[in-house]
DNA sequence: GCCCAGGTGTTTC
DNA sequence: GAAACACATGGG
């Protein structure tokens, strides 16, 4: 069934292309920034971070936090977001870069990404499936209202187990990953605001048997 | 003015 | 563990 949802999301919305940035150390502070922000912000941040020549994880670390801070201001919680940007930028560096993180399992990749200041299961997953083409499936939000409106969750499971259930069912292939979280984001921007019910109108193409809504909020 | 956004850490029960 | 709260800007 996790299948079918994607393939339908696919037909509807086509290829994301997802993510947008340049390479995986880009990505993982975009996806810091972008942590309970639209991407819109996350974005201008990111340009900020790029003209004060603080996009790359050595003058991260570096920098006084104030001129980070002032970079990012943007993205919101930039005071927060600065020490989790350095806490980052110092990891990845102690972890050899990109070449060295490539080198990693997945599962160790992704156990060191949670003991970092700053990034939770989502932001891992982010990294895992956006800067290192891992397999992962990224849980959010969107995807589990969406989920449970088509009875394939209950609601109220644990992150790990919706994890491992949607990736248990789905070949191990990363490009589907990659465009399985995007196309849930997109579908939950275009459809799913004002969040709760509106997801009615989706699921009734997706899922014709699924319960009728209502049952929102 | 109020709610929300591609969450996480801390505190408290 | 689970719930409540802080973090903070920009758009609808």
């Amino acid at each position: 069934m996790f299948r079918e949802v994607y393939r339908r999301l696919y037909d509807c919305f086509g290829a994301q292309g997802w993510w947008p940035g340049e390479g995986p150390f880009e990505v993982m502070v975009g996806a810091v920034l972008t942590q309970n922000t639209a991407w819109r912000n996350a974005e201008r941040a990111l340009g900020r971070l790029r003209r004060a020549g603080l996009l790359e994880p050595r003058a991260i670390a570096e920098a006084d936090s104030a001129r980070v801070a002032a970079a990012i201001r943007p993205s919101g919680c930039f005071n927060v977001k600065t020490r989790r940007l350095q806490a980052l930028s110092r990891a990845y560096l102690s972890w050899g870069g990109r070449q060295g993180m490539a080198t990693m399992g997945t599962g160790d990749l992704r156990r060191a990404l949670l003991r970092v200041h700053g990034i939770g299961r989502e932001t891992a997953d982010d990294i895992l499936v956006y800067a290192f083409d891992r397999p992962v499936f990224v849980v959010d939000a969107y995807s589990r209202r969406i989920f449970e409106r088509l009875g394939l969750l209950e609601g109220g499971e644990r992150y790990e187990k919706v994890r491992r259930d949607i990736e248990s069912v789905l070949d191990p292939d990363p490009a589907l990953f990659n465009e399985y979280h995007a196309l849930i984001v997109q579908l939950g921007k275009t459809v799913c605001r004002p969040l709760p019910d509106c997801v009615a109108c989706v699921l009734r193409d997706l899922c014709p048997t699924a319960e009728s809504p209502a049952a929102g909020r």
